[in-house]
RNA sequence: GCUGGCGUAGCUCAACGGUAGAGCACCUGUUUUGUAAACAGGGGGUUACGGGUUCAAAUCCCGUCGCCAGCUCCA
């Protein structure tokens, strides 16, 4: 080795702060191992040591390899393919001759991986030309990494520990001793380079961290956020149910449609100070709609379609009387007959009613909302709770302006977006711009203004975003807001986007200052996005402890003895005059477990009805929130705190 | 849709080839109760559905439906 390049573990050594804990280092932003020769005239370098952030990464991908060694081992034939370190841990994919892991198999895998990682052994770090490489790939029977091999271009480098060899150009840590704490979790079938073309490979997952004790820690953050699960918190306060006549699609209890309806009143109130007009528009609509659309061409194996027994019966004469060739000659019969599709989407519609009226352009912006039913066929496997059902509501709006206005809108709209989130007290929602998917209706050239559009506005504003490329809906591209469910799971929720396509196929005009014909730019937008979803995330954001405002049930009565009932009663009816949601417990019970009973359903107050109460004409009251006795308190009184918890904080006078 | 797992009372779970059970919830009674569970009694199940194996199936096998974790796809 020459003088020039020495390794992290010399000059760290010189330095004297070499460590055992040490397990790379940086130079310039980048990550080296310990025995990995710097760049050229390398003098300083900052040491990763195991409780570093950036340690994290590599300890968890090193644990990938030795939990591949220890399945190559135990499972002979075994093939491997990816096995990268991911945001909670890692995994390996593979392609084992006998089929999947059981729970039994990874138990094994685990004391394998003990085994290993006892023997202290150091990971190596190995340069090879392709040809060699090919030929050692060959004969150690890995197609999956052959075949990755030929599509990776500069240098290639391969790491050894033991006797086990991956295609990988690491960094990783010195020696699998440095393995301390690792748990593998479950087991998934993964599709070869992600695409459902390809054959399904098994993929264990696991996580590691640098000591048992920050993995205990994050088995427990996931046991917590299990118990915050929306599935099982919304069917506990009996917010939400499911029936598998209706598979994902949910239903609202009452308590759960009182939430439902205070978030789109509480949406209905921004909407008058912003300048929005709701409209109500058809559920089911003649095809010829979603032709003009292009949601047939570009959307149709998301869509419902109808028809009536009319339609059946054409289709099937023409079935009969002209069989059709094959499969999808008869599909196409069919669907030419069944004349009606279930809207997926409001934009159509509010195309067709801008498009009733010959508009001038003193109307735009022009911004019209609709929190309509859509419903989208989703594949069964990809439902989950309220975050991805079948049939939704959006707090949907569609603005339709001129060229020169749709900045001032996008930066309006983020303003109303970060207003509302934090209503809801949600951390502020990371920022995606999503560019031209391949399936896609439209002009490059228009592609390119919509894109610059939205880049544009949100630039303006200067809020931090990334691109995702290629997720863009298929008429426009969209601007995401995204936050984390109790499982950490990312969805999007509210959204802008900029479409060029729409009005062009619906043909819409406004008469501009000069008496000219233009064509508008219609923006669609929603801020909670599907308002099932929102309502998902947040039953996991306040661990089902709905804030007053939108509390099902704000106040519960109890009695400390039935001959306080009737005196609760009376209260109750006084306090819903007012307009707050109170309800009365009367059951035989004693006060101890009424209280605990109005607590599971976290109610944020429990007011309670005793001799002392009912001489004074007021509530003894229990704060949820403060989870403490806030004393005795008149019925007014009540009244004037709840009032003043009643409606969205940003609304409060 | 794909891979794997799961489906027993309203809920949480037991029984895992040999008579379907518990706690909570529910109903009825007793109790009149002061801040997280009073006591007693009672009702409730074609073990998701359909087929098969067996003297015998909740239990084993096949199919359908649904749910869960991922993959692919998306608000």
């Amino acid at each position: 080795m020459d003088q020039q390049r020495r390794t992290g573990r010399q000059l760290l050594a010189e330095q004297e702060k070499l460590g055992n804990d040490v397990v790379a280092v940086e130079v310039g932003g980048q990550v080296f191992d310990l025995h990995t020769p710097l760049p050229e005239g390398t003098s300083e370098v900052r040491a990763i040591r195991q409780n570093d952030p950036k340690a994290l990464p590599i300890i968890r991908h090193s644990t990938a390899h030795v939990m591949a060694d220890a399945v190559q081992k135990l499972f002979p034939g075994t093939k491997v393919a990816f096995g990268p370190a991911t945001e909670a841990g890692f995994f390996y994919d593979y392609d084992r001759p006998g089929g999947s892991f059981s729970e039994a198999d990874l138990e094994a895998i685990e004391q394998k991986m003990l085994e290993i990682i006892e023997s202290d052994s150091p990971f190596v770090r190995e340069p090879m030309a392709r040809e060699d490489l090919m030929a050692l790939l060959s004969s150690m029977n890995e197609p999956y990494k052959l075949e990755h091999v030929q599509r990776l271009e500069g240098e290639l480098t391969i790491y050894r520990h033991g006797d086990w060899v991956d295609l990988c150009e690491g960094p990783h840590v010195p020696s699998t001793r440095f393995l301390k704490a690792f748990k593998l979790t479950h087991t998934a079938g993964a599709y070869w380079r992600g695409d459902e073309r390809n054959p399904m490979l098994q993929r264990i997952y696991g996580t590691a961290f640098a000591s048992p004790k920050d993995l205990k820690a994050h088995l427990k953050a996931l046991e917590e956020a299990k118990l915050r699960d929306h599935r099982k918190v919304g069917k506990e306060l009996d917010l939400i149910a499911f029936h598998p006549l209706a598979p994902a699609s949910p239903f609202f209890t009452a308590r759960g449609a009182r939430i439902y309806n205070a978030l789109c009143d509480y949406v209905r109130e921004l909407y008058d100070r912003h300048g929005y007009e709701e409209v109500i528009t058809p559920q089911v609509f003649d095809n010829e709609l979603f032709e003009t659309s292009g949601h047939l061409p570009a959307y149709y194996e998301n869509m419902f379609l109808a028809a009536s027994k009319e339609h059946l019966e054409k289709a099937a004469k023409e079935i009969v009387e002209k069989p059709p060739a094959d499969v999808h000659a008869c599909e196409h019969v069919m669907t030419e007959h069944f004349r009606f599709g279930v809207k997926p989407m409001n934009c159509p519609s509010h195309c067709l009613l801008f498009g009733m009226k010959r508009r001038s352009y003193r109307e735009l912006p022009l911004r019209i909302a609709d929190f309509g039913r859509l419903h989208r066929y989703e594949r069964s496997g990809v439902v989950q709770g309220l975050t991805r059902v079948r049939t939704f509501a959006q707090d949907d709006a569609h603005i339709f302006c001129t060229q020169e206005q749709v900045s001032g809108e996008i930066a309006d709209f983020i303003d109303l977006v970060h207003r509302v989130y934090e209503d809801f007290a949600f951390q502020a929602p990371k920022i995606y711009i999503a560019t031209r998917p391949d399936k896609r209706i439209g002009d490059d050239a228009v592609w390119d203004a919509a894109e610059k559009a939205l880049i544009d506005g949100v630039s303006a504003k200067g809020v931090p975003f990334e691109i995702a490329e290629g997720e863009g809906a298929f008429y426009g591209p969209k601007v995401e807001f995204h936050l984390k469910d109790a499982l950490g799971r990312s969805w999007q929720l509210g959204t802008i986007q900029a479409d060029f396509n729409l009005p062009e196929r619906f043909d819409l005009s406004y008469v501009g200052a000069n008496n000219e014909s233009h064509r508008p730019v219609m923006l669609h937008r929603a801020v909670l996005g599907s308002v099932e979803r929102f309502f998902g995330v947040l039953i996991e954001h306040v661990g089902g402890n709905f804030p007053t405002w939108l509390a099902p049930e704000q106040l519960t009565i109890v009695t400390v003895a039935s001959d306080f009932d009737a005196f609760a009663v009376e209260a109750a009816k006084e306090l819903r005059r007012k307009g707050l949601r109170v309800s009365v417990d009367t059951s035989n019970e004693r006060l101890g477990a009424k209280i605990r009973a109005a607590r599971l359903m976290r109610v944020p107050y429990i007011g309670v009805v005793g001799a002392k109460e009912v001489e004074g004409r007021g509530l003894q009251l229990r704060s949820r929130d403060l989870n403490a006795d806030v004393g005795f308190s008149t019925l007014d009184e009540v009244a004037a705190r709840l009032l003043a918890e009643h409606r969205a904080p940003s609304l409060r006078d």
